[in-house]
DNA sequence: GCCAACGTTGGC
DNA sequence: GCCAACGTTGGC
């Protein structure tokens, strides 16, 4: 199973409306990079809700529950359908740049990229640091 | 508010 | 096909 990593400021649309609303069709990515990640999603990954802008954190964990279709709004770009997994204690982008082991993340190294893949060992280690706290 | 990074558009 | 100009994202 993969690990994804995807991004919303949450003046626009945050973890709590996710949870609110028990799941939603991730649209808008109008970013090639990013279609291709969503592409590659497969029912039951798993991937972190990150705040971006405002908040710049980890803020929780949601699963795809349907891979990528037709965008909703836009059939030249593709959404997939995520439900909220659980609340995760916040892991800043503070915290995760200070982590030698983080610093090949995609949200490092290109952070304008909204749906990103995350390694394993990346993964488990931001869980490590969100229920240490 | 500023600016770096990245993507897109359009003139040549 | 190159590159300048412009627009957007997102960190600081």
């Amino acid at each position: 199973m993969a690990h994804w990593l995807m991004k919303s400021e949450p003046e626009s649309y945050s973890w709590n409306d996710l949870v609110r609303d028990g799941g939603t069709e991730w649209d808008g990515v109008r970013n090639n990079a990013a279609r291709l990640h969503l592409r590659a999603m497969r029912k039951g990954d798993e991937a972190f809700f990150y705040h971006s802008m405002s908040d710049k954190a980890v803020v929780g964990i949601m699963r795809v529950t349907r891979e990528a279709q037709a965008d909703p709004k836009d059939s030249d770009w593709v959404s997939v359908h995520v439900e909220p997994v659980r609340t995760i204690a916040p892991v800043t982008l503070k915290q995760i740049k200070a982590e030698p082991t983080l610093g090949k993340m995609e949200l490092i190294r290109q952070s304008r990229l909204s749906v990103a893949p995350i390694r394993d060992d990346e993964w488990k280690k931001i869980l490590e640091m969100a229920d240490a706290r």
